[in-house]
DNA sequence: TATTGTTATACTCTATAACTATA
DNA sequence: TATAGTTATAGAGTATAACAATA
């Protein structure tokens, strides 16, 4: 249950702490009386596999000065129809607070990523606009993150992504 | 490309993302040469599970004052042969700094959840110990965890477990 | 010299609450 | 009244670098 973007990990101590760690979790789960191996088992996969993707991504953003917030608000910037955005419409597409809209959109600004207009049809709200430079940051950057995405699945056959896709989308489904 | 634990996301505004910004994403990434939409869509599904699973955990451990971090140090303490645990080991099962354990023991000491001992075989380390206190608090929370656990997976068959935790293994192996 | 742990510092990402301006 | 955004504040979780003590 963790999430961190060290890329400290050599992937010998990685394995080291699934044979050790792991083991010892499926040993003592036999006190608990709804303990099920196969189900824990892919949740501490699952996690680890969500801990390895965020390094690796972190790390190739970072090469762009990109973090994964900035990312999600250009990519949200970017692939819109009108191209504006009220914040109120990023918090409500990143599920995340006005606040913390505020804060990320300052920081594209700061960064001549992305700026704001007056709105003419509501003088409280903001649209905020990717800049030319914000693209190009952009746009510099997702050829090789659609490229290390494809190299992560290369070893997957079609059937196995759709497979995956529905695994995962029950899994969520079953979450809440 | 996210991690937030806020819980104010309604389902409906959930699916309204996926269902406005995945497509735009589709859309948008035919200009991009190693664009492939069906892996695309697992890294989606994936960081979304990923999102909505924190949320859920998170919450239920908050009943317990129980956060992410403190919960994987906890588990560690308690499984471990000796139950003494040197806090460079911690820091390798735990992939984070060494800094970063001092201030998760210094938390766990606070909450008189753990205790430090000195090491007379080595007069530079910490021996970290789970206190009962601590004992107490994880095995308080652990059935509750283990049964929602076992709550979302109630819907998968042995085998769709199996698939997933293989599907998730070749997704990490081909992450780095 | 190398290792263990601490301290100092900083960064990213997030939240809530109180506020202003406007609808 | 309700909504859009800001500010102030906080907190979790992480890192690096310099350091002291010990191996």
């Amino acid at each position: 249950m963790k999430n961190q973007m060290t890329s400290s990990a050599s992937s010998s101590s990685k394995d080291l702490r699934t044979d050790y760690y792991w083991t010892q979790v499926r040993e003592f789960g036999r006190k608990y009386k709804n303990f099920d191996w196969p189900s824990v088992r892919v949740l501490l996969r699952f996690i680890d596999t969500y801990d390895g993707l965020m390094v690796r991504f972190s790390k190739l953003m970072s090469a762009y000065k990109l973090s994964p917030a900035v990312f999600n608000v250009l990519m949200i910037l970017s692939r819109g129809s009108g191209e504006k955005f009220k914040q109120h419409d990023i918090s409500k597409l990143l599920l995340v607070s006005r606040a913390n809209v505020t804060g990320l959109v300052n920081a594209l600004v700061r960064k001549g990523l992305a700026k704001r207009e007056s709105d003419p049809t509501d003088r409280r709200a903001w649209l905020v606009k990717i800049t030319p430079k914000g693209k190009v940051l952009l746009e510099a950057y997702l050829p090789y993150h659609y490229a290390e995405v494809g190299r992560i699945f290369s070893g997957f056959k079609l059937a196995e992504k759709k497979s995956m896709d529905q695994l995962l989308l029950k899994f969520k489904d079953g979450i809440l």
